[in-house]
DNA sequence: CGAAATGCCCTAACAGTGTTAGGTTGCAAC
DNA sequence: GTTGCAACCTAACACTGTTAGGGCATTTCG
């Protein structure tokens, strides 16, 4: 499935936002400067603002290929599964887990909802929302919980002796059981 | 109460770290910077390393407050209510609306455990354990739920029309429900 | 009393950040 | 054959955290 949010840009931009996701996941936040990004592609930082308007603007196009990609990861778990919200929350966790930079990138900070590419965020919930029956409140609540788990598992907040596998399946318990 | 992270510190580090709060606080993250806080103290930057070894060593201070503040609200809470998990999730969210760019900086990356005041970080995770009635894996649960909810809030991931109050009572219930 | 130490501040500098203004090159189209 | 455009460049600005090294006043000690 090739991706929308890079089809809107120019085949130069796409490589520039290729290259930092790789910097990005690789070598952490700290070496996502234009600098950096820029000595990757082997050019200069500033030639970089030809292609992207700023800063903001990259961060956006990362950030709209991680809710494709999401998007993308969340229907086939549904899909591949009879107990969607089980999967689903295992494929969040996946998900982060693999890109761990991607996903804080994608949460710490407010959304710049109108850089982003048009409905990448929406189709990365629908899944959820599904799962739930359309239950706005539950599916609010169940991402509310799959993301405290995941970004306090990035930043290392439980001891290092905590069976999360086992806090994960509590709550998962708990959100099913009531209606 | 006095801080016992702030006496760790000598006057006019606490001075400073003080000074840090307010400028945090009121100005956002941007504004925590070593020459503008120096500017509101009336010095310069540099000064500023006289009193504490680095940002780090600031930001930990905080951090500590943060936590030793929590402690105390959170333990009052349990106090004045009988329905105590209740009372601690309003109070979690409490405190972070009432200080969001503290509540940020406490849980946005991985703790420098070694720089802050020794058993602050324990002192506020005590009163949902005991709460739970010891439970760790129900304790952590709610915690993720709670700071999922907290942090989503704050960076204003939820729509805008979203029942909140709503949500929060639904993922408490369930978590009171389940064994 | 004089000397030493301490607390607190300073200037100047370094390497890094995002960003802009203005200039150069090479290639494609009319 | 000139025009236009894409892609790059250098140089600079204002900011960041941080360090080296110096000054000055107050307090402590011999």
């Amino acid at each position: 499935m090739t991706s929308s949010a890079l089809s809107r840009l120019t085949p130069r931009a796409r490589e520039i936002v290729q290259t930092a996701r790789l910097l990005l996941e690789r070598e952490g936040p700290d070496a996502l400067s234009m600098r950096r990004l820029a000595a990757q592609l082997g050019i200069r930082a500033s030639s970089i603002y030809e292609h992207l308007r700023d800063k903001q603007a990259l961060e956006a196009a990362l950030i709209s290929v991680g809710f494709e990609e999401q998007a993308e990861l969340f229907a086939q778990a549904v899909h591949r599964s009879d107990v969607p919200i089980a999967a689903l929350t295992t494929a969040y966790r996946d998900f982060a887990r693999r890109q761990p930079n991607l996903y804080r990138l994608m949460t710490e900070r407010p959304l710049r909802r109108d850089l982003l590419a048009p409905g990448v965020e929406d189709a990365a919930a629908m899944p959820l929302l599904d799962a739930t029956g359309g239950d706005r409140e539950r599916a609010r609540a169940i991402w509310a919980f799959a993301h405290g788990m995941v970004i306090l598992e990035l930043n290392q907040r439980f001891p290092p002796d905590a069976h999360l596998d086992t806090t994960w399946r509590k709550g998962i318990d708990a959100f099913q059981g009531t209606p």
